[in-house]
DNA sequence: GGTGAGAACGATAACGATTCTCATTACCAT
DNA sequence: ATGGTAATGAGAATCGTTATCGTTCTCACC
């Protein structure tokens, strides 16, 4: 498929929300940065950096394997996608909303779902105190059997 | 330093108790590893399998690198040390209790500190139930500042 | 509609952490 | 002692990721 030549009224609402997402954060929407997004968009789980760049390339995206690298660390810092370290070495990847959530991981199928009400300020704030520190952040992974899986 | 050779009382105590940790997990109580456990336990934060191997060889032992890590991944699944990957793409070890807990780590400093209460498995059960998932395990690292780096 | 500066890009080399291979050595039951 | 198995060290191999560099694209300005 080729970005920018969206072929339906729904396709062109997409690109147009992918542009946003980036220029809203300061970042140049270029077609390369739209694939990934689109990429990214397309699959509710998690991928790796090594995934969607065969992904992309099965759709004929001549992106190369750093620009998909340094795509994801852009997109990472910006807060656009989050990064999983649940797999031993290899990083993954997942476009997320604006907040504070947390993540479900089914240790089946691999489904990742976002928790969004955290509600745990308090306990971490409590934990943090009891050891003198002041927590400035968390996370939390919640790994188990989805629905389907069960 | 000549592991099975102490000088002091105190030392034989220590590799009796690294011995017994061994050998209750159905692992070897082997000179090499006892030594990685030596080191571990000498550094109270967390460190990684290179740094690890650094002090070893500092301390004259003729451990290989190969070593350490089979050490390290033998450890782990046997649940005598946690493994973080805080640091992008190096991982940390670190020796730890038994028991379930979570862990504080100081952004300036990198200390890490154990929480032994956790007290969320409420809190995670439900958030997993919420989105048709049973938890089965959960991670959390809360990130801040320590006493000392305020 | 050029044009020039800077950002983005692709190909590939480089890098660093981790794992694998294999010959040698240590351990342990017999 | 001895034979079988597990552990080890050295170094090669692997693999994810990052750096380099020459080319291409984008966009504000003319």
């Amino acid at each position: 498929m080729i970005v920018g030549v969206p072929t339906r009224e729904q396709d062109l609402a997409e690109l147009l929300e992918r542009k946003g997402v980036l220029e809203r954060k300061g970042v140049r929407a270029t077609p390369r940065r739209l694939e990934v997004l689109e990429e990214l968009a397309r699959e509710s789980d998690d991928v790796t950096a090594q995934q969607l760049w065969g992904r992309l390339r099965e759709r004929d995206s001549g992106a190369g394997l750093a620009t998909v690298y340094r795509t994801l660390a852009l997109l990472s810092e910006k807060g656009v996608v989050d990064v999983l370290s649940h797999h031993g070495g290899e990083q993954c990847y997942r476009l997320c909303g604006d907040a504070h959530h947390h993540h479900l991981l089914c240790e089946k199928c691999h489904r990742v779902v976002e928790v969004q009400e955290c509600g745990l300020d308090e306990w971490v704030a409590a934990a943090a105190k009891q050891h003198g520190f002041v927590a400035t952040e968390h996370r939390v992974e919640i790994v188990g059997l989805c629905a389907d899986c069960r």
